[in-house]
DNA sequence: ACGCAATTAGGACACTTGTCCTAACTACCA
DNA sequence: TGGTAGTTAGGACAAGTGTCCTAATTGCGT
């Protein structure tokens, strides 16, 4: 196992703790005191907190994609689904204390009128295209995009509500609310 | 119309200001300025930034209850729940920019480990309950509940897609979605 | 072992933050 | 009209912000 650059430990002290605290809430002397370095040595790796944001939104687009190649492994287009379903309990310590890391971002960065807003969004259009696939592999067609969308948005509330309440039960009931709904969708294949 | 107090101005702006850039984002400076008078002054209205917030909290704790009694004066409970709805059609312009107001300062206030998110999940279960009301008065009894706080969270879920994406298709679509939920629950009357 | 490049700590910089004090002003009641 | 309570502007304050410079240290290739 490779040591990791200090730069890498930068962005995962950093990716942690925007997820933890927010962007707006966390500062160069939070990140650096988790690296355990001096706060002056953070310009030779990041020129500004916007770069910072940067290279954590780009390592979030990174791990994303790893983790839909993994779940490619999965035998059928439903189990793919699934893998993404269970996220939410897989997840769930987390997301009850702090919501989904994708979601809150991009609420804040809009919030914030920020222009790396975008970038944020484009790890949602990671999700969304990947599972627009699978459902366009279980013969939705033409509707998978917007199938694909809604699936985003009920795990999107449903982290919103686990948060709110920071309640497993309100989360671990509509993943299986979500289940259901996929369970009853027509086959069209 | 009696011409309001700078007390009660300085909690429209700030309910404004926290909504649009967040409750860490808005500074003293932001507030003063949006209502026009000396950041030194703030100090006599408010001993605080939380205690600003809790003021924030209340104020829109009295708008929800007062628009929930409008909402009584729908003559089924499938109206009323109905208006819940369209709320997010109503309130679209401002959904798509900044998200829904209580969702995301639950969120934010979350992530700041603020002892003032009770208070704001507080707003969360006014409707909560109501929408609980709603349901039990259509006869769903235990599931009523449990309806009302997955009505709140496919809500949450269309408002955190819409600011995503900033887009009133995909708020459209899915409130669409939800009201064909709601018709096609099953009717225990 | 040497020299150079990469990395680091420490701190300066100008600015903003929330907080709090004081002195002046305003409005209203006796 | 005079006095008093409420309201205001202005600024002081220490602490923290993101940014940036410099000098010292480290580590690696030759």
């Amino acid at each position: 196992m490779r040591k990791p650059t200090t730069r890498e430990l930068i962005e995962e002290k950093a990716d942690a703790l925007f997820y933890e605290q927010g962007f707006e809430a966390t500062s160069f002397a939070d990140v650096a005191a988790a690296v355990g370095i001096s706060r002056g040595n953070f310009y030779h790796h990041f020129k500004s907190k916007d770069e910072m944001l940067a290279a954590v939104i780009a390592r979030r687009m990174a791990k994303t994609k790893a983790m839909l190649h993994t779940w490619e492994a999965d035998a059928t287009p439903k189990a793919r689904i699934s893998s993404f379903v269970r996220l939410l309990i897989t997840n769930q310590t987390k997301i009850m204390s702090f919501g989904c890391p994708v979601g809150t971002l991009a609420t804040e960065l809009a919030k914030l009128d920020h222009f790396a807003k975008d970038k944020a969004v484009d790890i949602f259009d990671l999700f969304r295209d990947w599972l627009t696939l699978q459902f366009d592999a279980l013969g939705h067609g033409d509707n998978a995009q917007k199938l694909a969308l809604h699936l985003l948005s009920r795990s999107q509330g449903a982290a919103v509500m686990a948060s709110a309440y920071a309640d497993a039960e309100i989360l671990k009931s509509e993943v299986q609310e979500i289940e259901n709904w996929l369970d009853t969708l027509p086959s069209p294949i």
